[in-house]
DNA sequence: ACAAAAGTGTTTTGATTACACCCATGA
DNA sequence: TCATGGGTGTAATCAAAACACTTTTGT
């Protein structure tokens, strides 16, 4: 293990300054593989912990933006419509037991005590489709990478509690505005979309019944047949239709089950 | 117009120094009065805006502890349900102007400075019956009342913004669970708590679908008869069966609208 | 007796649920 | 032709909405 450079330090230590102090953002970035539920984890260098991305916010910048730049740094992802689960203040929140491995390696007392402190964060969530993530240009984090949503008990610090809020507001939030626009690709097809909600509730629904409710939200556009060679009766694709989506957010139709 | 006293200041500059810097709190307080709802509001000494209350979390202290803390200290309102609304950072959130106010009286450099930085806040509401609000015993607020929620446009800062996001998660709430144990008498009628609800939904509800479910929900209880001299049908009284009202908050029992 | 507000019941409508049946495909 | 998963329709159930009718009081 290689120890911090002193260019890196004073970076960090400029970035630091910039912001709020004892204020932090973490974001709870959901993806469907098809399958399975997944969570965005990253680790940072000279750590061995997983943990969700997240970061400070610069003195001079927008919350809602100090979560969008945290997440893009770490791992790439963009464009997202990122939302508030809650704002963790426990006066335990403190982590200087995980923190102190980087006063070992290098990482200047000044710098261990800044983020040793009791800290509030604010939690942002978004949920992705089969997008992949990559690796920030930065030297602060070494990998990143999805795992799933039921392994998140294995994160550091409080990470896990996080992951369980963000789930439950995902949960009912998909009750009234379903954020489909992000999850999943351009072309689908319905049995895959209720993959993805099942997935996310936790459960199984009928599948005539989603499939009607599904179409008579008017939101999907019929493109054709499938051609994968699926052992039974292919599926129809369907693309969003983004503008009906949109309207149906503003106005309040169920779209839940 | 008096100063503060030296002791005063003091007092508020030890305060302060065991606080979170940049952070603040915000309480939405809704009350019924049997008419229209209202919201609690505050006067600072030595200033002349209306704000709602809010303040600062010490740092060994929980968020939501200071949330009961900051509401307690400047109206006396306890046992409250404060739930969070959203946390609310935009970069240009300082309000250097409206606080310059406080410079010309007294309060020291250091201290303006603190409080004129830029904050993020974290919102909290709640709703009450009847209650009455008091004044804090300490130095720092002169006036506390309510105002028609109408009125809240009036408010200093960005507090009108945060009473209108207070209101919509209250309505959306009110939904799935209603905090009524707050919001009423002890003893009380369902032409009572209906008028509540149309208070927050900003409509009129059927009176015998309302009464339906209310009854159907089995939370109420029979009391009697009013003895009310009402030029008309006397309303029957009822209490709250909090363990089944308790219960239905964690099932998700709909009592919305 | 009447107005006014409370209490009650009924009809209609629509949404949700459960389930049955058919269809297209590859093996 | 059979198993598999996709697509479609329908009856039964349940909740919501609209509305009419009755009851109890003071005037």
């Amino acid at each position: 293990m290689t120890q911090f450079t002193a260019e890196t330090l004073e970076f960090i230590r400029e970035e630091l300054n910039s912001c709020i102090p004892q204020l932090s953002i973490n974001c709870v970035i959901f993806r469907f593989d098809g399958e399975a539920l997944q969570v965005a984890v990253v680790q940072q260098v000279h750590a061995d912990m997983w943990t969700i991305p997240g970061g400070f916010v610069r003195q001079t910048e927008d919350i809602d933006l100090a979560a969008k730049r945290i997440l893009f740094e770490q791992t790439q992802l963009d464009n997202l419509l990122l939302s508030q689960f809650g704002t963790f203040g426990a006066a335990q929140r403190e982590f200087a037991q995980e923190i102190s491995r980087f006063s070992t390696l290098g990482f200047p007392g000044e710098l261990v005590k800044w983020i040793s402190q009791r800290f509030v964060t604010i939690g942002y969530y978004s949920i992705v489709g089969q997008e992949q993530i990559g690796l920030e240009t930065g030297p602060f984090f070494k990998e990143v990478k999805w795992i799933n949503v039921l392994e998140s008990n294995l994160l550091a610090m409080d990470h896990a509690q996080l992951v369980s809020e963000a789930l439950l507001t995902l949960r009912s939030e998909l009750q009234s505005r379903p954020l489909i626009t992000n999850f999943m690709p351009d072309i689908f097809t319905i049995p895959e979309l209720q993959k993805l909600f099942e997935a996310i509730l936790g459960r199984s629904v009928d599948r005539g019944n989603f499939r009607q409710r599904v179409l008579k939200s008017k939101i999907l556009i019929k493109i054709g047949q499938s051609k994968a060679k699926t052992r039974s009766r292919p599926p129809i694709l369907y693309k969003l239709d983004k503008k009906k989506y949109l309207d149906s957010l503003t106005q309040d139709v169920k779209l839940g089950f």
